[in-house]
DNA sequence: AATGAATGAGAATTCATTCAT
DNA sequence: TATGAATGAATTCTCATTCAT
């Protein structure tokens, strides 16, 4: 009895702080981080600041755990469709259907963009990240694109990361221009320069025969 | 005498606006739009809040004021720059040094990509900016390349468009993960990219045969 | 247990709400709408200016609720007397009471003119007011008068309404006049003009025989 | 030579100062005391600041100087129309004419509230305003009704006071009330109860038989 | 006498955070 | 767990006032 009672605590309490993190995200996104209201937060998921509080221990906390389950759902879709994909040119092109997705991804482009500046602005918080964000710093610089394509598992880690790098700043820069003015790059140029981006950093680093 | 002495007021006056837009660009790269504080900028001036609101009615204006300061002394050096320049390999090694400094400069950077995703959270501002906005939302995509390199005076203004934004969207996105990742993508690869980007983009336009 | 506990919570909010209203009361008419400070309200009911914002929005909303309840509490307090009063006479000379108490009551005079003042000087504020502001502006210049001798109740409205006028003036008057210098109209003298203009308001609309 | 242009000088200083008080009547009427800015007292002057500092040492300074020069300027124009009358009739007829004209002024209604208030909440003041304050006071209640009938010019200065007073009274109620809600007292009736008043206050005092 | 740049005190307002229930 | 009243630090902004010219 008092088992299953706090079981079914258990589970509301869980649901309670994915409800305020599918909240964050919607308000950092729409936001930014420096305005965001905490307040906003919790009324977005129909809470109140106290079950926040319950949850999170401040801002950057959700921030960071939103982001994170983000990364780590995205790689684990990401990886599912690579694993049902048999050849080489289906990974490819599970892979490329993927960035055009994240082109399209207002919310997530925004929220990279609001994470990168905020790393960028608060390096000496990297401590407070530890662990997460070493594995972060590489997670969101598209490294998934080296993880799931096992094809890329070249030995030289030095390699998969400098293919990652490029095509993720390829990604970041026609995101940030799309959002700030969609006509200036249309979507099917965009697309092409995506995939001589990813076919320039498979050249450069021989991944690619 | 009376000239005189509101003469030197005026000089005083304007030396004090260039003090605060100074200390505001020094304060908006280092803390982000959100975070700066009014209090901070006129500090890193050496003068006291009630100087900022003399000169600035709030946050906004100064970092509109500053960014399009930014912009115009951009395009008047690289103008003078390529005036100077004989030939066409002259005009675009000029131009691509240009680039180069441009990712090394930190804060114009920051600036940059503060400004951009400050527009794209403040749509509704284009009013407020009204012509300006427009004008900067040209420029600040690098529009200077096209308006600068005369021999790309196509008279079809959309290729000159395309060229523009996807070098900028190319410098964007790798400003932003030098920025965060300086390790990623070393110098040499990032000057690659970029004339890579430029070529790409110049041959796509037709505007080299 | 939960009900409790809400009960209990609006219970306090309420409590607060109200000695917020005393403490604006007290210090506006001390210091006057615009002099007063937010901080001395907050202050004078014990509590912090974070509490105040959380019952007012501003000064204005604190003044005007304010201002409303006392109108409201008067009416509500003089219906009774005139309800309780069996005979004509005893419904003047309880009206007659009430008025006089009216002009020995400094915080009410200066708060009524406060309210004068305010709506003279905002005319555009009155669509803030909307209904309120209409009612108020038949309560506040003793409408009350008309409203609560049902004798009065003069199936013509605007009959009613001069008489209202006419005291209400009358009672401003002396009022100030008192509040300015004390010695320039005895208290008999007073109640004599009084109830002179109460006379004659009478006569001129009728309502008198 | 130096002479002509220290007076010059003189001429100008004077000049500066009346429209200074000029503009401050403007500014005090239309936004009260307390909201009235100097800057706006200024401006509406057509000079800054440092002129407004070089007249006055501060707000209530310039008030001060300013009603005290209406009140002075009234006396003289009313003393002047009633040294023109011949009879008592006309003598009446041309005080009663200013009273009515006085109604009519929202400008200076409003300023005799504003001083009004102000000397009620600042009672310490009056030290600061020390004989001017004794004088202002008995002269702003009207006092000019006893002062310039020479026919009320009765030695008992008890009784003048207690007339002025009582039309004060109903002047400041009326006028009050009229700003407060046009509609409220019609014009006809206005000028009827200012006459009520008068006669009633001369038959109380014996100044009437 | 007049200017207006600069100051800085003071007031309004917002919001993260705490805590009793 | 969750609530929401209350706090108070932090910040923006306004304005009277000074002062060098």
């Amino acid at each position: 009895m008092l088992l299953k009672s706090s079981q079914h605590k258990q589970v509301r309490a869980l649901a309670t702080r994915r409800e305020l993190m599918d909240a964050a995200r919607t308000v950092f996104a729409r936001d930014g981080f420096e305005s965001a209201r905490i307040e906003a937060i919790a009324a977005q998921a129909g809470k109140t600041r106290g079950a926040f509080y319950d949850n999170f221990s401040d801002k950057e906390d959700v921030f960071f755990a939103m982001f994170e389950e983000d990364v780590v759902r995205d790689q684990e879709k990401i990886n599912a469709a690579l694993s049902a994909a048999s050849s080489q040119e289906e990974k490819i092109a599970t892979l490329a259907r993927h960035l055009s997705e994240y082109l399209e991804d207002r919310q997530r482009i925004l929220l990279t963009l609001e994470f990168k500046l905020y790393v960028i602005r608060h390096p000496s918080q990297r401590r407070r990240l530890n662990e997460l964000y070493s594995e972060m710093c590489l997670r969101c610089s598209m490294t998934k694109i080296s993880n799931l394509l096992p094809e890329l598992n070249d030995p030289d880690m030095k390699k998969r990361r400098k293919i990652t790098a490029e095509v993720g700043a390829a990604l970041d820069g026609l995101a940030l221009n799309t959002l700030f003015n969609p006509e200036s790059i249309p979507e099917g140029r965009r697309r092409h320069l995506l995939s001589m981006a990813a076919e320039e950093a498979l050249r450069a680093t021989g991944g690619m025969r």
